[in-house]
DNA sequence: CCAAATGATTACAG
DNA sequence: CTGTAATCATTTGG
């Protein structure tokens, strides 16, 4: 008993809770009630704990020799299966707990639980894509991969480790109980029970470490998959197509998810990020679009030029008026932009710009003029048309050339620009147009506005 | 090294 | 769910 008791503290410092540590008391053992032996026998067992380890063996020993020993004993094995079946009266098999499945579906899935190398390729592949990098992550990637091994190496050797363990301490406490079975009634079905118990609490430790070994996936992943962290700038080409279509809808912003998936496609980037970045852009575009300026001039100049050499002639002899146009038009009423202090001291120049209110009613403002200007070569720097006042231009011009013309006209708070409405956002829809139409746009543009 | 630029995320609203 | 506004975290250019 001493033996066993320390053995499993030192084993495993688990608590065997149903081992039948204690000899069952016969209530009613019927047939020894009237011998005065059987109670001696009984009594002497029930006091075993009592002794010395050197008496206890020498008593086992003439237990054991004892006539009425084997008597005994089955008699005792009968009344210990009796109880030990009411005891199980559920059985106790174990429902599939969900933690642990959710668990293991999630190692699976990583690649941490699964077959070697396959596994762990396609998540991290499928996490890549996911982050919707392109083309340089291999140093990443192998990083990424690196550090998942080692993950899977330790929870392997760590599961390794616990299974040996289990198995060690549940032979051992196989061992024995069957070296008691010869002195304690043990039936192979309390050792079977015994056995389960001792499973189950070493994989109640398999969980924990399944748990940290998610978790440590989990800081993994978003230490390397977190866009966020490690974000690449798109290419200049890919930027190039976001802003063509970005100022040549300008008065109206926002792709379809069609456009969105083209776009996508064409720049070799997520949908998402392409949604990202024409809400940074318009929110980008709105807060200072004076800084903007030269950008849509060069975009509508651009898309200018495309759309030029498809309507060339059409183009020249009207007095255009494009609301779907890049480049300058904006409508804006003054109160959507705030003045800062380095703004204010543009203000007289923006006023004889915008007049006073600075917002009108045309729904047109010449964008396609600008951009014909552009390709005539008489480069204007920050246009800022104003409809009916075709004066401005050279005035504008000149004033601007006076102060530097990026400066003169930056973040004008008057301006409004094309598509923009009074309350911060842009007008409904005008031309909603494919990806492929910098020119088709023009082309609408044009002909939307050369009669 | 610093500030600007920039892609992504978050909270919130409709 | 989409878009806005604010903000974060990283990259880039001087």
């Amino acid at each position: 008993m001493e033996e066993q008791s320390h053995l499993m503290h030192t084993l495993g410092g688990v608590t065997l809770t149903g081992l039948p540590v204690a000899l069952p008391v016969p209530h009613d053992g019927a047939d020894a009630r009237n011998k005065q032996d059987i109670g001696d026998i009984l009594h002497q067992i029930m006091t075993i704990t009592d002794q010395s380890l050197d008496e206890a063996q020498a008593k086992k020993h003439g237990l054991n020799c004892h006539r009425m020993k084997p008597a005994l004993f089955s008699v005792l094995c009968e009344i210990k299966e009796k109880t030990g079946l009411s005891i199980r009266g559920s059985p106790d098999e174990d429902p599939p707990d969900p933690q642990l499945m959710r668990l293991d579906n999630m190692l699976l899935a990583e690649g941490v639980s699964g077959p070697e190398k396959g596994g762990g390729a396609s998540a991290v592949a499928a996490a890549t894509a996911a982050a919707g990098v392109g083309a340089d992550n291999s140093i990443e990637h192998s990083d990424y991969r690196a550090k998942l091994t080692q993950i899977r190496q330790i929870y392997h050797t760590e599961l390794e480790k616990y299974e040996q363990a289990c198995n060690e301490f549940t032979t051992h406490v196989m061992n024995l109980l069957r070296e008691q079975s010869r002195t304690r009634p043990i039936s192979p079905k309390e050792i079977e029970r015994m056995v389960n118990i001792i499973h189950r609490k070493f994989s109640s430790i398999q969980m924990q470490l399944k748990q940290s070994t998610c978790e440590a996936v989990m800081i993994l992943r978003s230490r390397f998959l977190d866009a966020r962290r490690k974000r690449r700038n798109f290419s200049k080409q890919a930027t190039e197509i976001l802003n063509e279509y970005f100022y040549s809808h300008l008065s109206n912003p926002y792709p379809s998810e069609e456009a969105k998936e083209e776009l996508a496609k064409k720049c070799a980037i997520t949908v998402s990020q392409v949604s990202n970045w024409f809400g940074n852009k318009r929110i980008r575009y709105k807060k200072n679009i004076g800084k903007f300026q030269e950008e849509a001039n060069l975009y509508a100049a651009k898309t200018a030029v495309t759309a030029t050499q498809a309507v060339a002639a059409a183009v020249h002899n009207s007095q255009t008026n494009s609301p779907a146009t890049p480049s300058s038009g904006f409508q804006m009423k003054d109160e959507d932009f705030q003045l800062d202090g380095t703004e204010d001291k543009n203000n007289l120049l923006n006023n004889i710009f915008t007049g006073s209110s600075g917002s009108y009613s045309l729904p047109g403002s010449g964008d396609m003029f600008m951009s014909m200007t552009s390709l005539n070569g008489s480069y204007q720097p920050a246009q800022v048309p104003v409809p009916g006042q075709t004066q401005g231009d050279s005035i504008r011009h000149a004033i601007g050339q006076s102060l530097g013309y990026s400066d003169g006209l930056r973040g004008n708070p008057l301006y409004s620009p094309h598509g923009l409405n009074g309350n911060g956002g842009w007008h409904d829809a005008v031309t909603p147009s494919s990806v492929t139409s910098p020119i088709e746009g023009a082309n609408s543009v044009h002909s939307d506005t050369s009669n």
